[in-house]
DNA sequence: CCAGCTATTCAGCGTTACTATGTAGTGGTA
DNA sequence: TACCACTACATAGTAACGCTGAATAGCTGG
């Protein structure tokens, strides 16, 4: 979808795929394919790998290897407790600005 | 508001200026009043100012230099037709997004 | 054996917002 | 005069994040 998206998903997409494991655990490569699924039509595979790495770090999700019918082992991702509180912070936040984006979209129809 | 805000802005701060612009003509340092009365309280001058630079080198912006009763000259910046046509595709963008997202939120909250 | 799908990894890059600091004009006040 | 506060703009350096492009590896079917 063009830059605009590329600049705008910095710092939701990491809620994003948080969001989608909070439903329940995945994989990258399936996670990758739910955001294509989901409109996310341009979102390169090494893009959520790394966000993957980074939000392990950051110990919001537990990983387990688990051996996979159709090639290389996948790492399945589950979100736990530490993952859960930032993820609420993340809608808090993503309602504060959508909020406000929402008056200054009314206003500028004016 | 947190580390969690500035990286969600990166890309919708130049929108929300743009959408600022839109209403009426304004400059730098107002711009960043006008920020923080609407709840961007931690956003700093310097940020306004160089993000005033990127978008009137891209071309969103006309300047018109205009002297203050209370200090230095003002750089006026008014949006001009490609800065509204950028506003319009940045609105298309937000919309796909937020609206993506709160299919994400409800289905989280289950 | 090779093509194609599944699955993960990584180095290098561009863009953006933040930090911190500096410059400059005006008015008030001690 | 000296100092301070407010107005107003500018910029160098930094960190974070998503993208590009490529590489590696396992498995299956022709």
């Amino acid at each position: 979808m063009g830059k605009q998206m590329t600049e705008m998903l910095k710092g939701t997409l990491e809620g994003i795929v948080l969001a989608i494991l909070s439903v329940r655990p995945a994989y990258g490569y399936e996670i990758t394919a739910r955001l294509r699924d989901q409109g996310f039509s341009d979102i390169a595979e090494g893009t959520v790998y790394a966000l993957l790495v980074r939000i392990e770090q950051k110990g919001f999700v537990d990983v387990e290897k688990v051996p996979s019918e159709k090639g290389p082992p996948r790492k399945v991702y589950s979100l736990n407790a530490a993952g859960r509180g930032f993820l609420e912070e993340f809608w808090t936040t993503w309602s504060f600005l959508a909020e406000r984006l929402e008056r200054l979209q009314v206003e500028g129809g004016k």
